[in-house]
DNA sequence: TCTGGGGTCCTAGGACCC
DNA sequence: TCTGGGGTCCTAGGACCC
């Protein structure tokens, strides 16, 4: 093989592909009146600041600012505020996604908003045409804007992305091949930027010196991995040029699966919590199902508002191993329940429940029990129907009765947006005894 | 009054065994 | 009963990500 050859079957790159305030953009595209203007996306029971439009973070907007900071400029007009709406987010995703796997046949779908692209067979291409002409077409075919930083590692991939974001020339892109520009762009980069570098590692880093990306790559490998372990080393030489992070194509199945929520309102009944704790279970479920898998211990958790000091606080949660690995809605509400009913104190204003499984295992490899008295094979077709009817006519078209009919604990979200891009169903609810 | 939710990986230390 | 080393497994906690 000649030596011109052996370099390209070496040589890695990657594109960072992210979608511009992905939830803010997702709002604009379906009301484009909306353009221009300061938007902003909410958490979960209207609480705090999760996505801002540009306009939005140009009135000082903070990131995690809680609502009532900002209530008064939502409600004069001078912000666009929106409950997040997870199924359009959802949606809008997998078109970007879609629309970006036309362009390499290697793609890492790295986070709702988020991908890594393989471009290691297109250094031949003019890069930066190639990725303009991305970023057009992503434009073009979904409305949603999206930035692009190319480099030879993952981790640089990400430095280019953020600079490219940042800076007026890139407008968006940035392609880093060149050892001068990627130095350049290691030291334009602030140690607490870099992926990977928390605030904890930005703090040790800052007092030995580093402040810069470009810092970093000069610490020597024993420090790094003395204070900050294997993860920090393979940091440092990714951002040195040694790519040592692969793309996953194939998202390896959950090892944990959880799903909690704060409650629209303060609760202080039994039965209240227990129908929401009854619906996170079978929200696992019906994740664990979706993956192939069953679980086999279930840990519950609850607790009361923190935040207020005056009030009596309370939290506890309790684990259960489960006689046999399962997906069942109705076994893993039943135990949720069991589990609840033993750490539940009355006297309290809870805030939050949750339910988190563990012992995951692919639905082939489940051990059974000789004494099991669970007909799995019912569970499981019904299971299937469920499921069927779900993703036809909408998620809670049909569910268990212990999940309640008119729920007081479902979170606040009055500001929602309709789901411009999914069928709404008009079907009434049926419920499972 | 109001302050999100869902994950991953790594390490240290203790228990236990040979 | 004490001495020593080495291995495995489990758990808790800390760090990070979006």
């Amino acid at each position: 093989m000649d030596p011109a050859q052996a370099g390209d079957a070496m040589t890695t790159l990657f594109a960072l592909c992210d979608c511009n305030n992905f939830y803010a953009s997702c709002e604009r595209v379906f009301q484009p009146q909306l353009n221009g203007k300061p938007v902003v996306v909410l958490s979960n029971n209207d609480g705090c600041v999760v996505a801002r439009s540009n306009e939005a973070k140009a009135l000082g907007i903070q990131m995690g600012a809680p609502f009532f900071e900002i209530r008064d400029l939502a409600e004069c007009g001078d912000v666009h505020a929106f409950s997040s709406n997870y199924v359009l987010y959802g949606d809008m995703s997998s078109r970007v996604m879609a629309t970006l796997s036309l362009f390499t046949p290697n793609i890492e779908v790295y986070s709702i908003d988020e991908s890594f692209l393989d471009l290691g067979n297109f250094y031949k291409k003019d890069l930066n045409e190639y990725c303009w002409e991305i970023k057009r077409t992503v434009q073009q075919w979904t409305g949603i804007p999206i930035s692009l930083g190319v480099a030879p590692t993952k981790a640089l991939a990400k430095v280019a992305n953020k600079l490219a974001k940042k800076s007026q020339k890139a407008k968006g892109v940035l392609v880093l091949t060149d050892p001068h520009h990627l130095a350049e762009a290691l030291k334009a980069t602030q140690i607490e930027d870099v992926w990977g570098v928390g605030r904890q590692y930005a703090k040790l880093l800052r007092r030995h010196g580093v402040s810069t990306a470009y810092d970093f790559t000069q610490k020597n490998d024993a420090w790094v991995k003395k204070h900050m372990a294997v993860v920090g080393l393979r940091l440092v030489k990714e951002l040195r040029g040694e790519s040592c992070l692969e793309l996953e194509e194939l998202a390896p199945p959950k090892k944990g699966i959880c799903t909690s929520r704060g409650f629209g309102e303060r609760l202080t009944e039994y039965s209240q919590i227990e129908e929401a704790t009854a619906s996170y279970a079978a929200t696992c479920a019906r994740k664990l199902r979706k993956q192939g898998s069953c679980a086999r211990v279930m840990t519950v958790f609850l607790q009361t508002n923190f935040f207020s000091e005056r009030e009596p606080q309370y939290s506890n949660s309790r684990t259960i191993t489960l006689p046999v690995a399962t997906n069942s809605d109705l076994e893993l509400i039943h135990y949720a329940s069991l589990a609840l009913k033993s750490i539940f104190r009355p006297g309290y204003r809870y805030k939050k429940s949750g339910v988190f499984l563990t012992e995951i295992v692919p639905n082939y490899q489940i051990q059974y029990d000789l004494l099991d008295k669970v007909d799995r094979e019912k569970h499981n077709s019904l299971m299937e129907t469920v499921d069927r009817l779900a993703a036809r006519y909408g998620r809670d078209i049909v569910k268990v009765a212990a999940q309640g009919l008119d729920p007081l604990w479902q979170m606040k979200c009055e500001r929602r947006s309709p789901c411009f891009t999914t069928r709404l169903s008009e079907i009434p609810i049926v419920y499972i005894e």
